[in-house]
RNA sequence: UGGGGCGUAGCUGAGCUGGCAAAGCGCCGGACUGUUAAUCCGGAGAUCGGUGGUUCGACCCCACCCGCCCCAGCCA
């Protein structure tokens, strides 16, 4: 059976033809001899409407069989009419139901509260806002893809299954047949490193995951990270290429999806700006500036969440802080020659309170030093002797860093909690569906 | 794991100092020829998260348990 139909974005270009279109239901209303259904099929929503007079009474009489996302082919005449949603609307001949839908339809036209939305997610994603927020991170990964394209990085996938190696954070573990315990990559950026020694400009962009006890809205269980990694650059290029990767993602979603992020009620005016320079300021400075504020972190310890949102309250763009203490640290990161006490790196905050969106750094390239680093941390330098290969064989300067993509999203998207940033959520209580 | 909060009809959510459990949406029946989460009239629908306790009487007070939400930490 071919199912050739209009789809409801293109229908601007069928005014006066006949179609059919076929969808789910997302209303009904009746008015006694004059009927209008809107229908939903992925692109947009469609009014149809039918005059009973000028239906057989058999199209009448299924019209009043249905009901909220019965899928139906809706057969009739285009035409343009101010009154309809969109601005076109369908004169409905023929309704032919596909498959009907209980009465018992969970999600009605109102409000409802989150634990039930979670609960209803693979239903919940039919929402308009929820296409709209799809529509937005589809837009983006193509961007990502496209970005690093043009600039002749090779993408490679690293392994989800790993031995234990990589950031100290909690693990989650499987069996994995002899071998013992098999982790869940929290990165793929040692296997990154591996590669930007052979392959020079590589990414990485797939899921990682953290089976750290997180309950706020910028922490998920499963989210998806891409980590460039470059030989030759230092820390600097790092950030330059930072601030250009998220300017384009920025400006890419204004470009294309628009209309996405009105629909969201995004305002525009606060992602216009987002442009290369983004400011920069030292760890020691940021320090500096938060006592000023009234923070009471002392020197030597990461940012809390407080300390962030004071940072960036001073900027309308994503703000660096960089070259944090070493304690506060991976052991890969590469110290600092002009301050021993701190390594090269930075983590890019967002702007409006969205947290910490790419977290880079140059990586340590002396095998001895890094070795000694491997030890103070307390890690198996035996588990890391491939890691400390790309070290005796020809070390090289680079750097690199990991992007969240639902942190993005959640930012260009001004969505308040990163669960509805990807399509099925995995959070510490939320496993299903 | 700490701090705060919540759990009442399918959903959303009132319920004061303890006295027969509001309402809206949805659903069912009816009216309506241009509706926009249509409107109007009528109707059904609730072991008040669980267990125990105090009381003549508990949705309300107490204890324990279960589940979730928010904030923090961890980080992307």
């Amino acid at each position: 059976m071919t199912l050739a139909s209009t789809r409801v974005s293109g229908l601007s270009s069928e005014v006066g033809k006949a179609v059919t279109v076929r969808g789910w239901i997302t209303t009904v209303r009746s008015s006694g001899k004059v009927a209008f259904l809107v229908l939903r099929d992925g692109t947009g929503l469609l009014q149809c409407v039918l005059v009973k007079s000028a239906v057989t009474q058999d199209v009448w009489d299924r019209f009043a069989q249905l009901s909220l996302e019965t899928s139906v082919a809706v057969t009739g005449d285009v035409r343009a009419d101010a009154r309809a949603p969109g601005g076109y609307e369908l004169g409905v001949t023929d309704l032919a139901i596909v498959g009907t839908s209980p009465l018992d339809y969970p999600i009605q036209p109102k409000e409802h509260g989150i634990d039930f939305l979670l609960d209803h997610r693979h239903l919940w994603l039919r929402s308009p806002r929820q296409r709209a927020i799809a529509t937005i991170r589809s837009e983006l990964e193509q961007g990502i893809q496209d970005f690093f394209y043009q600039r002749d990085f090779l993408r490679v996938d690293t392994p989800i299954l790993t031995a234990a190696i990589g950031e100290r954070s909690g693990l989650f573990s499987t069996e994995y047949f002899d071998e013992g315990s098999a982790y869940l990559a929290q990165t793929g950026q040692l296997y990154g490193e591996a590669a930007a020694a052979a392959w020079g400009k590589i990414y990485t962009f797939g899921p990682t995951f953290r089976a750290e006890k997180s309950k706020t809205r910028r922490h998920l269980t499963e989210f998806w990270m891409i980590e460039p990694e470059v030989a030759w650059n230092d820390s600097n290029d790092n950030m330059k290429l930072q601030e250009q990767f998220v300017s384009y993602l920025v400006q890419r979603a204004l470009e294309k999806r628009s209309a996405e992020l009105t629909e969201l009620e995004r305002d525009l005016t606060k992602l216009e700006g987002i442009k290369p320079p983004f400011p920069r300021l030292e760890y020691t400075e940021a320090i500096d500036i938060l006592h000023r504020k009234g923070s009471t972190t002392p020197w030597g310890d990461d940012l809390g969440a407080e300390d962030e949102s004071l940072i960036v309250a001073d900027y309308d763009l994503p703000v660096f802080v960089m070259n944090y203490p070493k304690e506060a640290k991976a052991f890969y990161m590469k110290e600092n020659p002009a301050d021993p006490r701190t390594v090269l790196c930075d983590d890019l905050l967002a702007p409006e309170g969205y947290g910490e969106m790419i977290g880079g750094s140059q990586r340590e390239d002396d095998y001895d030093r890094l070795l000694k680093r491997i030890i103070e941390e307390g890690l198996d330098p035996a588990a890391y002797e491939w890691y400390l290969d790309l070290r005796r064989y020809g070390t090289f300067v680079h750097a690199g860093f990991g992007l969240g993509l639902e942190r993005t999203i959640a930012w260009i998207c001004g969505l308040p909690h990163l669960r509805e940033a990807i399509a099925f959520p995995r959070m510490m209580h939320r496993l299903r569906p």
